[in-house]
DNA sequence: TCGCCTCACACGTTTGAACTGT
DNA sequence: AACAGTTCAAACGTGTGAGGCG
């Protein structure tokens, strides 16, 4: 019954929406996310309506610093203890939770000033992290390049902020932190960390549903919106690529700090190695050199790997929803990325970049020369070519991806099968996270991108999530658990679902930094959130500055079934001009 | 040989329980 | 007894380099 009700909510919405496509895709003027309603009841809502909710992303210049010079990501496997703290003597107990000790964090993380919201009114909070293309890279000539097809896509996972649901005077009386979000490249992740291939690029999103009792799950009132930040889009590694990105990284995140200070690093290098005198790494020389060879290269390439000033300043689309650029002329990104799509131009300009770049992989990651070590990092600095920002936004083209994997629900379900991920739902009852739904395989959707950045729907995570267990947030795990057969997903109405879906931001990279979009309606709230005695909050208590928000603990047991819910994802998007703070 | 990945490591930061002072 | 401030060890997060693998 509810399962009907969601269908038609949804096939409503996408009527709405594709009435509304092609004429609404313009960036959005506003200095911040503004959610731009796709359709939003009229009448019955307050002043403070979602798409009246405007999200700041916080530390936006830290960003766009990580941005310019090609943001990467750390990802790793997890369960491994430490062996550190053993070596130092340590009484290691190992909670359950202390078990994963591998997993990265995202830096900078990911953090966010939420105003508009209605303070009484109930919201969740979540992010989720969707390919930006159906591309893998590889880091070449000091610049990230297309080295083939993506894989298939990892198991989509939600990270719900443990707050939710939480009212809207909660969200926005601080800072709302997804700091403690981890990512993972172990398709088995079994702790619910958002999983994610190695050396493809990725775009973080921020979703913000109501999930007030008043506007509840089947509710046509309830209502959600998406929020995009076009510079935490990030390339997952394995290992820094980048040194530009390195040396970021230890200058601005207080865990590395031991790394800090190019003298003192070396000598810390130098004390790790036991030696007395100062040691240049690897990676350093290694970066330094093909910084200097790429400097070169990139002249001797022009045309063919460094920038196109003629690239569109905002985001087009094709007909099918199709991205077509975001690059920005002034956006130093654009100059090194290799572009997907340029105004006019055809989407396979990216592999014909690729093509030749081959000519230039000469200068590809080399050995490092002993003699490159006598360049000072003081040195490397100054003489060192400016960064040219590797990463930009590719379109992702759904048809280019064939076989994506269905998953299940989050963590368990990635080798356990694939498709509807209803089995592994009714087989595991409970999952040792606060988030995440599956991903939808690409091809079963068609995704249309508003602002430019292309990738797998927000209903599509939802629609095909296995189960997600919140303790902390029960609705939103519950619109995230959904069985697709349910939701009928797959369908040629779901698909224009995702056709409306938001995507990727801004019409401009020097203006805008997000775009939002937003849906009326996401069945499956209300109760959810009616029950939320079995879960119990202070939905109205104090957060300290910057909270965190665990992704563990690990305690809900709570069954997928119960869980399961569906969610409906509108789109509108808002090209956005950021003001600091 | 090469690129990517895993693992172990040392170090710094964060956290929270235990302790102390008021 | 209650509260606030301090201390400190454990837990956690970080980049690095060696080595494995395909």
């Amino acid at each position: 019954m509810l399962q009907e009700k969601a269908s038609a909510v949804i096939d409503d919405h996408v009527t709405r929406i594709q009435a509304r496509d092609g004429t609404d895709s313009a960036p959005h003027p506003s200095h911040l996310a503004v959610a731009v309603t796709s359709n939003i009841p009229s009448g019955n809502e307050s002043d403070q309506n979602i798409e009246n909710i405007k999200v700041v992303l916080h530390e936006r210049e830290l960003w766009k610093k990580f941005h310019e010079a090609g943001t990467e990501m750390i990802i790793t496997k997890a369960g491994r203890k430490r062996g550190s703290d053993l070596s130092r003597g340590h009484a290691v107990v190992h909670s359950t939770s202390h078990h994963v000790i591998s997993n990265r964090r995202m830096f900078p993380s990911y953090k966010v000033k939420v105003t508009g919201m209605n303070p009484k009114t109930k919201y969740i909070l979540l992010t989720d992290i969707v390919p930006a293309d159906d591309h893998r890279y590889k880091f070449c000539d000091n610049k990230w390049m297309v080295a083939g097809k993506a894989e298939p896509a990892m198991p989509g996972r939600l990270y719900v902020h443990p707050d939710s649901p939480a009212t809207g005077s909660h969200w926005m009386r601080q800072l709302v932190s997804f700091q403690k979000l981890k990512l993972t490249n172990n398709h088995l992740d079994p702790f619910g960390h958002i999983i994610l291939n190695s050396m493809h690029k990725y775009q973080p999103r921020l979703h913000i549903v109501k999930a007030d009792e008043n506007n509840a799950f089947g509710s046509k009132n309830t209502a959600y919106c998406t929020h995009v930040f076009h510079e935490t889009a990030f390339i997952s590694v394995t290992s820094y690529q980048n040194h530009k990105i390195t040396q970021l990284k230890i200058e601005n995140n207080p865990f590395a700090k031991g790394f800090r200070g190019s003298e003192e690093g070396d000598l810390r290098v130098s004390r790790l190695q036991g030696k007395d005198y100062p040691v240049i790494s690897k990676n350093m020389v290694r970066q330094r050199l093909i910084s200097s060879h790429g400097h070169l290269a990139g002249k001797l390439g022009t045309g063919v790997l460094t920038g196109h000033p003629q690239v569109l300043s905002s985001y087009q689309y094709t007909d099918t929803g199709a991205p077509l650029s975001n690059s920005d002329p002034q956006d130093p990104l654009s100059s090194s990325f290799p572009q997907s799509r340029e105004p006019g131009l055809l989407y396979h300009r990216f592999k014909h970049r690729a093509d030749n770049a081959r000519h230039l992989e000469l200068g590809c990651k080399r050995p490092y020369l002993e003699t490159s070590a006598a360049v000072s990092e003081e040195h490397y600095y100054r003489s060192a070519p400016a960064y040219e920002s590797p990463l930009l936004s590719h379109p992702y083209c759904a048809d280019a991806i064939s076989s994506r994997e269905a998953c299940m629900y989050g963590g368990m379900e990635a080798e356990t099968g694939s498709g509807t991920g209803e089995v592994d739902e009714l087989s595991s009852p409970s999952l040792n996270c606060n988030m995440w739904a599956s991903m939808q395989p690409y091809p079963r959707y068609s995704v249309q991108t508003v602002e430019g950045v292309a990738y797998q729907p927000f209903a599509a995570h939802f629609a095909n999530a296995a189960s997600v267990v919140s303790p902390h947030c029960p609705a939103a795990v519950a619109m995230a658990t959904r069985p697709q057969a349910d939701l009928g997903v797959y369908n040629p109405t779901t698909t224009a679902v995702q056709r409306a879906l938001p995507v990727a931001p801004q019409a401009s990279h020097s203006s805008s930094s997000s775009s939002s979009s937003t849906s009326p309606t996401i069945p499956g709230l209300r109760d959810r959130t009616s029950h939320q005695s079995l879960y119990p909050r202070k939905s109205g208590s104090p957060l300290r500055p910057q909270r965190d928000f665990s992704i563990y603990p690990p305690q809900s047991s709570m069954s997928i079934r119960e869980a399961s819910y569906q969610y409906q994802m509108g789109l509108s998007s808002a090209g956005t001009h950021w003001g600091d703070g």
